[in-house]
DNA sequence: CTTCAAAAATGAACGAACTCAATTCTTTTC
DNA sequence: GAAAAGAATTGAGTTCGTTCATTTTTGAAG
């Protein structure tokens, strides 16, 4: 059975996760001081910092929890992909892009790129660039599953090609939540161009003469 | 002529730009206070934001500078491209990844990317971004040549693949400066192996049979 | 040269993230 | 069940970026 003490830690972590998430999407994340949160899961400030070592690590905590599900929401494409290219990959970041503001707003995108590239070694860093590594990988086996089914060329390598598409879609994500202007829809048709683009360098080559 | 009060405007800008840029560069960003840069500098810390709005612009201030003599060392290479795609593009990324870290550490570049993404609208950050833009429509301008040159497929789109081109670069210099043990050989090969993968794929089809 | 207006420099004061020595609570031991 | 050990909480204190009212400096006008 679990003692007293496992079960509120559990709780208090789970209290700061979600005065934080909930302060964090509705005052934004630099108008939320770590006294708020800590009035709101109802622990001091210093408290928080037993469970998380910054204030930005607790953010990547949060966001790290909304990629995680975008992962999940791609597994089932990659088992059951579209016959093309173009579509399977136009369809799988479809995904990564429309469950990224359920959540988070594009401050807090904002805010934990900027944390998890200035500060890597903070352990929530650390699992968020895991996260980021499972999303280039499941673009890259969904190449792979392609490859098999002959819908790209021969000679394609779905690792190298997956890596790149990832950072292509990661590019265009940084440029919209750069800019609160930028409707979601121009996001799409910025990653459509391209992916249709590198579709079609991917797709078998006409056969060669004899 | 000029007045006094221009010329000790231009003067103050330099001798803090200059601080800044030895103190960051020996001691480390975040080790270095306002303070401190103002005292090299021969001001006061108030008047530091006479001149940048925050500290993290006048670091992005020190990294466009650097930024700006990388495409310029670009530029001669676009001229006069090495008669092959990988060829062409492997080179142009190595004149960037080698000037990258001339005058600043892989701190600096971490904590300038970070500013970018989070704090988008502040001056300098704008002037970074549009760098950033110059460099991606540099790597397009090769991308041209080498297609007027019939080195390439006649329908690559050299706008798009430009932008991915300049994505994947972008993304593994993320990774390099994210990891302080990371060799520059390391960041080289990945990028080879991308580069040469893309480059493949963007090659001039064998005829097709009649 | 004196006066006035505007621009710039200054440093004290503020706010918020983070630290840490003291305290309180939980578990274990006898 | 009492007491000792250890774990966790607490909030006052420190630090540093940033702001702003005041003072100083520069340039223009008479």
């Amino acid at each position: 059975m679990t003692g007293l003490r496992e079960r509120q830690k559990a709780d208090r972590t789970r209290r700061i996760l979600e005065a934080a998430s909930r302060l964090f999407r509705a005052q934004g994340y630099d108008a939320v001081r770590i006294e708020d949160i800590a009035a709101a899961a109802e622990v001091s400030a210093g408290t928080c910092y037993n469970y998380f070592s910054t204030k930005g690590d607790l953010l990547l905590s949060i966001v790290s929890m909304e990629v995680e599900e975008v992962i999940e929401a791609g597994r089932a494409l990659v088992l059951s992909p579209p016959s093309d290219v173009a579509r399977a990959l136009v369809e799988l970041i479809r995904i990564y892009y429309d469950h990224s503001l359920n959540y988070l707003s594009k401050e807090m995108w904002r805010k934990a790129m900027a944390i998890s590239i200035e500060a890597p070694a903070t352990p929530f860093s650390r699992h968020y660039t895991q996260l980021d590594a499972m999303l280039s990988a499941q673009v890259c086996e969904l190449l792979s599953a392609l490859k098999l089914r002959g819908l790209t060329r021969g000679d394609l390598d779905p690792a190298v090609l997956g890596q790149i598409v990832f950072s292509a879609l990661n590019q265009l994500f940084i440029e919209f939540v750069k800019d609160d202007a930028m409707p979601m829809h121009d996001l799409h048709r910025a990653s459509e161009a391209q992916t249709i683009a590198l579709a079609a360098l991917m797709r078998p080559q006409p056969e060669r003469m004899a």
